[in-house]
DNA sequence: GACAGTGAGACGGTTTCTGTCTTAGTGTCT
DNA sequence: AGACACTAAGACAGAAACCGTCTCACTGTC
C-alpha cells in the first residue's frame, strides 16, 4: 500500500496507459471497462477520473494521442537534418513503414480485434493521423515549401503509407528506399517545384 | 438465406456450440454476451432461446458439458478393456494426462482468459468434472470394485491430473506409463483390495 | 497541523443485456 | 394447394452493468 500512494503521478498514469493497452488488446476497445482498467492499473476510480477528467473518452483519446506522438517522435529523429524535400519524403516512407511492420502490438491488435483496429488506422482515426502527422512533419519542412502544400503532401502520404502496410503491393515496397525514392519523384513531388538546398 | 434454412437443427446447435468456443476463447465467458454468440454462429436470437431454454446459463452449461463428454468418450476408447483395475487407473491418468496436454483450446483459454479457466478447472467447475468422469469411468471398474469405492477413487485421480496438468512435478510424470503405474500401485491401490481378473 | 493525492465505495442516470414474445418468411411434406 | 416445422427479425419490459460524480477516510509530505 505505502509503495503505492508514495509513487508519483507520472507512475499512475503510466500504469493507467499500460492498463488499457493491455486491456484493450485482450478484448477491444468495446469490451473494456473504465473498472477493468482501474483493476488492471492497480488504481481506483477516482484516480482515473481525477487524471483524466471527461472519463473514458478522454482517456480513451489520451492513449491513442499517445501512441500516435511515440510513434512520430521516434519517426522524426530519423529524419531530421534532411537536405532536401526529396530525402525527408523518402525517409519519412521508409522509417514509417518499417516502424509500422515492426510494431508487434499493433499487429496484436490487428489480429484479435481486426475491426475496430481498422476502423482506427483507415476511417474514424485517420483524421487523428494526419493531423498529428502533420503537425510533426510539416515543421522540417518550410524550408522547403510552403505549409499547406506540406499538409497536402502529408495527408497523400499518410494514407499511402497505411494502405501499403495493410496491403502491400508486388510493385511497390515502401520499406525499401530506392522504390520510395521513385515513388516520391514520381508521384509526390511535381517537376516544378522540386526544391534543392 | 435458403442454404441456411434448409440446414438442419444438428448444424445449427454445432453453429452455436462453435461460436460460444469461439467468443470465450476471445473474450472469456464474462464478456460475452447472448448477442455476440448469435452474430458468430449466424443465429437469430430466438433459435438460441428454443434450442437451450433457459438462455445463457443453459446454453453455457451445455457447452461446458459437451465439452466434458467429448473429452471422456475419447478417452474411454482408450481404457476399455483394461485386464485389471491397475491397468485401467493408469491407462486412464496416462490418457487423460497426455489429452490434456494436447488440448490447444484449452491451452488458449489459459492463455488468454486464465482466471475463469483456472477457476472452471479447479473450483466452480471440479464438482462437474468429477461428476461426469464417475458416470464415464465406474462403469469400467463395476467387475473389481465396488462402486462406491470408484467413485472415491476418481475424485482423488480427476484433481491429481488436474494438479500435475496446470503444474507438472518434477517427480512424477502421469503422461508416462510407468510412472503412473508406480503412482497408483503405491497411492491409490490399498493393498488389500487389489484385484486382478 | 495543513495539505495534496489516493483508495474505497455509495449514488443516480444511462446504456446494455437478457429472456420472452410476436410476426413474417421459407422450405418440406402430404 | 395447404398444413406444418423451423427460422430471422425485432419489439418489449425487467434486470444488470456501466459511467461519471461525489464523499469520506487514510497516508505520506511539508
Amino acid at each position: 500500500m505505502s509503495a503505492v500512494t508514495t509513487s508519483q503521478p507520472r507512475d499512475i498514469e503510466a500504469a493507467i496507459f499500460a492498463a488499457v493497452d493491455s486491456c484493450v488488446t485482450q478484448w477491444g476497445w468495446d469490451k473494456v471497462t473504465m473498472d477493468d482498467i482501474c483493476v488492471t492499473a492497480g488504481v481506483s476510480r477516482a484516480t482515473v477520473y481525477r487524471l483524466f477528467p471527461g472519463g473514458r473518452d478522454v482517456l480513451f483519446e489520451a492513449v491513442r494521442l499517445g501512441k500516435l506522438e511515440d510513434f512520430f517522435t521516434a519517426m522524426r529523429a530519423h529524419v531530421e537534418g534532411s537536405e532536401s524535400l526529396e530525402d525527408l519524403l523518402v525517409r519519412c516512407i521508409v522509417i514509417a513503414s518499417i516502424e509500422l511492420q515492426h510494431d508487434e502490438h499493433l499487429a496484436m491488435m490487428l489480429a484479435t480485434v481486426p475491426g475496430e483496429t481498422l476502423g482506427d488506422l483507415t476511417v474514424s482515426g485517420l483524421g487523428r493521423i494526419v493531423r498529428v502527422a502533420t503537425a510533426f512533419i510539416t515543421p522540417l519542412t518550410d524550408e522547403f515549401i510552403p505549409g499547406d502544400e506540406a499538409a497536402h503532401i502529408v495527408d497523400v502520404m499518410c494514407r499511402l503509407v497505411i494502405s501499403y502496410y495493410l496491403s502491400p503491393s508486388s510493385t511497390i515496397d515502401f520499406t525499401n528506399e530506392d522504390a520510395a525514392r521513385l515513388f516520391v519523384q514520381r508521384f509526390i513531388l511535381p517537376a516544378p517545384t522540386v526544391t534543392t538546398r
